[in-house]
DNA sequence: TGTCAACTGTCAGTGGCTGACATTAGCCTC
DNA sequence: GAGGCTAATGTCAGCCACTGACAGTTGACA
């Protein structure tokens, strides 16, 4: 996308015109998570947003297609992690537990490169506004299935299947995103927010896969 | 809600008023998704569709909250029945066998009541633009996690538990309902269309829960 | 038949989002 | 280091989903 113009390397500090945008596009995802986080989702225009920045509204479209898109700007810097962390997996691992461990462990990373941005307080506050907004909920949802599609095929690659042909791995996916999120959404409703409960959590829950879909819970 | 007036049983015929308004109900959604699924979702516009039936588009929002409720208006027809559906499982069938017959049992029963309001076929087409339309579908997978939290519940009360308490119910569903939209999505994607094609996958489907759970698939 | 309540239409307005066009401001070359 | 190129921004006009307020119409029911 973005060409750098001197070398393919990467490292050389970009120019003035980049650092501007970069520091324009910090100060909108900035501004708008803590008028979110202080007034709700509904009640904060974009006009607010940009004006927060001191830029003009459609300067805010030309940054993100849409205002769902800054409020879910945290959730998506996650999402990278995960993948680059599943793609690191040792290739002799079980499926589950590949997924397992990418998410656990990378878990420490997320929260850096989030705090690197806006501090993880914060986050977690807008966090609880996806949560508890339809709109907001409803787009992390769908970005959720697309990532569960992602993971599915690198899984499949692992271990060598068509994703086409075997239903497997889209439905470890499933059934390993409905976790996740089951977690995420208890986390955000209780009290004990803090980002060490939520891994915790995700950690029980996925170790209760087995067990809930065993035959009969009773007897256990 | 709506109050009948005369008894409290519910028979008796309604009133003008109220044929009326089922009348202006039922033309909005069959006018609604024929022009769905002829010119897609963002190309019809909601005076478009008020136009199409002869009502202003300020009655359409009196019957609808957004232009999304009319587009998913068969699908809110189905999960009814599947609520319904798991609510008549026999109690000593074990959680998942219960969930997997009560979709699959119900499943004339939800065709049969769709195509009382519009042909399986334009239906089916609908069902298309929703899985290939963002904004609709983020909305659908939304509605499909408040439906598992209901389920959840259910689920819960067959076995006794309490759903704050033990994490199962809310698991289980979070991996059948994965299930469930995987296959809707593989479905919609594909060529065979065809109710039964949809309900036969999503047996497969479903009976590969363990298996992709399961250690190692290299063992096979 | 007349009164009440529900249903509908009209109108005005808000907010998200986009295309078009003019202006500004880094960047790069000579 | 002046001038041309181009990317970034602002302004403006407009579409569309959606809402509140008010007025007119039409079933319901005594």
């Amino acid at each position: 996308m973005e060409t750098v113009g001197t070398v393919v390397g990467a490292l050389p500090r970009p120019g003035l015109r980049e650092r501007k945008k970069q520091r324009t596009r910090d100060a909108l995802v900035r501004a708008a998570l803590e008028l979110i986080a202080t007034h709700g989702y509904e009640r904060t225009t974009v006009d607010d947003i940009a004006e927060a920045v001191d830029v003009s509204q459609r300067t805010f479209f030309r940054y993100f297609a849409s205002k769902e898109e800054v409020a879910l700007f945290a959730p998506r810097l996650a999402e990278s992690h995960v993948i680059d962390a599943v793609r690191a997996r040792p290739p002799d691992e079980v499926p589950l537990e590949a997924l397992r461990r990418a998410v656990l462990d990378s878990w420490d990373d997320i929260n850096a490169a989030v705090e690197q941005l806006v501090p993880l307080e914060l986050h977690m506050r807008v966090y609880r506004v996806i949560e508890s907004t339809p709109a907001l909920l409803a787009a992390h949802l769908r970005r959720a299935a697309e990532l569960e599609e992602e993971l599915a095929r690198i899984i499949a690659e692992r271990e060598r299947l068509d994703v086409d042909a075997d239903p497997r791995p889209r439905i470890l996916l499933a059934a390993f995103g409905g976790v996740i999120r089951v977690t995420e959404r208890l986390w955000s409703a209780g009290d004990d927010l803090g980002v060490d409960a939520m891994r915790d959590l995700m950690a029980t829950y996925l170790d209760q896969l087995g067990p809930a879909l065993a035959g009969n819970w009773r007897a256990g």
